[in-house]
RNA sequence: UGGGGUAUGGUGUAACGGUAGCACGAGUGACUCUGACUCACUUAGUCUAGGUUCAAAUCCUAGUACCCCAGCCA
C-alpha cells in the first residue's frame, strides 16, 4: 500500500495547507471510504466552461486539483461544464484538453479519470428535476427575465413569484413541454422552491432550467432547455464520485445551494425508497483565486486583446494563457512549482509576477543548454590574430549539468560582442571592455582593448584589441605557485563574424505598465504597454541552426530563449522567455 | 442598507492559548570563466481600541479596511 500522508507526520514536515488538512482529517475518518487500491478515496476535478482559453489562473486550480490527486493516490477528472451552448465552442474544448494534458505532465502520478462532460448528464439531471417537482421542491415559473429581476426583491424586501404555488402536476406538464420545445426562449423557467426572503440572494428560488433553442457542441439539437450552473454542478460532481469539489471564493454564497440541491434529491431516498438510493454528496471547498501583478486574467478582456489584434493570438508569448506561456518558453514544471510555491488559502492576495519568472529561471538554469547570441553587435578586430586562422574551442554546454559535456565553437580574428559590453568612457565598476582594459571572452581568450574606430558622426563602429595566446580556453596562465597570474573581472559573450548565423529574436516586456492594470483609470487598456514586443535581428550561435520549435536555451548573460513555433530552418526565431537576473543593470 | 468572507514584514505564507518562523524581494559581503548560479549575513510584521488570562496573532466585545452576492453566466 502506498504511503499515506495521514499515517505519520514526520517532524519538520512541510506545512500542509487548509485543503490538505481537510483531506487528512477525512482520510483519517475514512469519510469517503477507500478506493480499489485500499487507499482512502480522494477524487478531484477541474471543471472549465469551454468558453475561452486557459490561463495562469486556471493553472493554479489545475495544479491544486491534480496535485491533490497525485499526493493522495487519488483520481482527477477533466470535466467540461458545458451547460450554456450560447457561449461554448469546440475550438476551446480542444485547446483546453491539450493545455491540461501538457500542464499535468500527461497525467503522471495520478489516475486520470478521463475527459467528462456535463452534457452527458443532461438526461439524469432532468430526471432529478422531475423528482424535485414531484416532491414540491421546484416549479415552473412564467415570469420573464425582466420580471424576475424586478421581483427579485432587495435587502430586507422579499422576492415574489405568482407561480410559486402552481400545482406540481401543472409544473410537470409545463416542464415536459419546455423540454419538447413548445415554448420560446425566455418564456418560462424551472425554479427551485427555497426561500424568497433569504438574505442570501442565491437562495431566492434560483432558476434550474432556462429555455435556449440553441445547438450544443456535444448534444446538438436534442435539448432546448439547459441547466444552470448551481443545479448542474453538484450533480456532475456527485455522478463522478468527486470527494472534494474545489472552487474559488466567489462560490461561497452558492455552497448552501450546492448542498440544498443534493439534499433535496436525497430527501426520501434510501433503501427501499421508490426514488432510489441516496446519491453521493461531495464537499465543496473554496480557495482564493490567483491574482498576478502586471497581468489581466479576465477571459472577456483576453478575448478582446485577441480580437482587436493587440496581440497576435491566444498563444502570443505575452499572453498569460497556458499556451502563451508555453510558446514563450515556460515549462510545465516551472508553472507547477510556482503554483505550489504561492500556497493555498482563503485570503485574496496579489502575487508578484516576478515569482513566476523566478520559477522559470530556477527550472531552466538546471536544464537549458547554453549558447551565445549577440543581440546588438559591435565589431571587434583582434589585431594580433593570425590571418585566416580558425580556432575551435571547447564550450561547456551547461555548467550546472556536468553530464551535458562540451561542444566546439569557432573563434577568429573578427568577432562581434554586445554593444553595451563596450564603453569608451566607462562608469565606475564597469568591468567590461573599455580602452586599455582586459576582459575574458567566454571559453576563449583574454583580450585587451587598444583603440576604437569611429564614423563621421563620432559613433564607435569597431573596437580594436589584442589577444593573449597564453589564455586559450579562457583561463589565466598559472604562476609557479599554482595560482592564476592575473584576474579579469569581466567575461563577455561573443560570436565569430565569419560563422555567425542570422536570426530573429523577440524581446518581451510586460503587457501592462501598471502592477494593477486599470486601477487608476478603470480601463485596463489604458495601461497596455505599447513597447511590450521588440523584434530584432541578431547574430546566433552557429550550432543553433538545427534547433527546433520548443527547444529552450540560455543565451549566456542574456536570458532564456525558446525557439518559436514560427521558426524555420534558415529563418530562426527565438522568444526571450525571461532575462537572467541583472544586478549590474539595477545599479545603473 | 442585509447576508457571506478576509485581515501577520515590501509580497506571499506558517504558528491551531505558551520563543512570531519560512520563502520571495530588497541590502551587504563571499565565491565565480555568465555582474547568472551558489553561500553567508542584514532588513522588516500580528488592522485599531478595549477586555479575559500567569500568558493572546490565536479567545471575547466594539470598530476599521478590503472582497463576494440581487444573470434565464460560470
Amino acid at each position: 500500500m502506498p504511503d499515506s500522508p495521514t499515517e505519520h507526520t514526520p517532524p519538520n514536515a512541510p506545512h500542509r495547507h487548509f485543503i490538505e488538512q481537510i483531506i487528512d482529517a477525512d482520510n483519517a475518518a475514512l469519510k469517503w471510504g477507500v478506493n480499489d487500491e485500499g487507499v482512502p478515496k480522494v477524487h478531484t476535478r477541474f471543471p472549465p466552461e469551454p468558453n475561452g482559453y486557459l490561463h495562469i489562473g486556471h493553472a493554479k486550480s489545475i495544479c491544486l486539483n491534480s496535485g491533490l490527486a497525485r499526493q493522495f493516490h487519488g483520481a482527477f477528472n477533466l470535466r467540461f461544464d458545458d451547460t450554456n451552448p450560447a457561449k461554448e465552442e469546440q475550438e476551446y474544448v480542444d485547446a483546453i484538453i491539450e493545455d491540461v494534458r501538457w500542464l499535468t505532465d500527461d497525467h503522471a502520478g495520478f489516475r486520470f479519470g478521463g475527459v467528462f462532460w456535463a452534457s452527458d448528464y443532461f438526461e439524469t439531471m432532468f430526471s432529478y428535476a422531475v423528482e424535485l417537482v414531484k416532491k414540491g421542491k421546484a416549479y415552473v415559473c412564467d415570469l420573464s427575465a425582466e420580471e424576475v429581476a424586478k421581483r427579485r426583491g432587495s435587502i430586507g424586501v422579499t422576492a415574489t413569484s405568482p407561480f410559486r404555488d402552481r400545482p406540481a402536476e401543472e409544473s410537470l406538464k409545463l416542464l415536459h413541454e419546455m423540454r419538447r420545445g413548445d415554448h420560446p426562449n425566455g418564456s418560462r423557467t424551472l425554479r427551485a422552491r427555497i426561500d424568497l426572503s433569504s438574505p442570501n440572494f442565491v437562495l431566492r428560488d434560483p432558476v434550474m432550467y432556462r429555455i435556449l433553442h440553441e445547438s450544443h457542441h456535444n448534444t446538438g439539437t436534442s435539448w432546448c432547455i439547459y441547466p444552470m450552473y448551481d443545479w448542474a454542478h453538484g450533480i456532475e460532481d456527485s455522478l463522478e464520485g468527486i470527494t472534494h469539489s474545489i472552487c474559488t471564493l466567489e462560490f461561497r454564497n452558492n455552497r448552501p445551494l450546492y448542498d440544498w440541491f443534493i439534499d433535496s434529491i436525497n430527501e426520501g431516498r434510501g433503501p427501499g425508497s421508490p426514488w432510489g438510493p441516496r446519491i453521493h454528496h461531495p464537499q465543496q471547498i473554496e480557495f482564493a483565486r490567483l491574482n498576478l501583478t502586471y497581468t489581466v486574467m479576465s477571459k472577456r478582456f483576453l478575448l478582446a486583446l485577441v480580437k482587436e489584434g493587440r496581440v497576435t493570438g491566444w498563444d502570443d508569448p505575452r499572453m498569460p494563457t497556458i499556451r502563451g506561456l508555453r510558446r514563450r518558453g515556460y515549462t510545465a514544471g516551472a508553472i507547477r512549482t510556482f503554483c505550489e510555491d504561492i500556497g493555498v488559502t482563503t485570503q485574496e492576495s496579489m502575487i508578484d509576477v516576478g515569482r513566476l519568472e523566478n520559477a522559470l529561471r530556477d527550472d531552466l538554469n538546471k536544464s537549458a543548454p547554453r549558447a551565445m547570441c549577440v543581440l546588438r553587435p559591435l565589431k571587434v578586430v583582434i589585431e594580433n590574430w593570425p590571418a585566416g586562422k580558425v580556432d575551435m574551442l571547447d564550450f561547456v554546454v551547461n555548467p550546472e549539468d556536468p553530464g551535458a559535456g562540451t561542444r566546439k565553437v569557432p573563434f577568429t580574428g573578427t568577432l562581434y560582442i554586445e554593444r553595451e559590453d563596450f564603453a569608451e568612457n566607462p562608469p565606475k565598476k564597469f568591468f567590461r571592455l573599455c580602452p586599455g582594459q582586459e576582459v575574458r571572452l567566454r571559453w576563449a581568450y583574454f583580450i585587451t582593448c587598444t583603440g576604437v574606430v569611429k564614423d563621421a558622426a563620432g559613433h564607435v563602429t569597431e573596437v580594436r584589441a589584442t589577444y593573449d595566446p597564453a589564455t586559450r580556453g579562457g583561463d589565466a596562465p598559472h604562476g609557479p605557485d599554482g595560482k592564476p597570474t592575473r584576474k579579469v573581472k569581466g567575461t563577455l559573450h561573443w560570436i565569430s563574424a565569419d560563422h555567425a548565423a542570422n536570426g530573429t529574436v523577440r524581446l518581451f516586456e510586460r503587457l501592462f505598465r501598471e502592477a494593477e492594470p486599470g486601477k487608476k483609470t478603470g480601463n485596463q487598456l489604458d495601461d497596455l504597454n505599447p513597447g511590450s514586443l521588440e523584434t530584432i535581428s541578431a547574430l546566433i550561435d552557429p550550432a543553433l541552426t538545427t534547433a527546433r520549435p520548443g527547444d529552450t536555451f540560455q543565451f549566456e548573460r542574456l536570458g532564456y530563449f525558446c525557439v518559436d513555433s514560427d521558426s524555420r530552418p534558415g529563418a530562426l526565431i527565438f522568444n526571450r522567455a525571461v532575462t537572467l537576473k541583472d544586478t549590474w543593470a539595477k545599479q545603473e
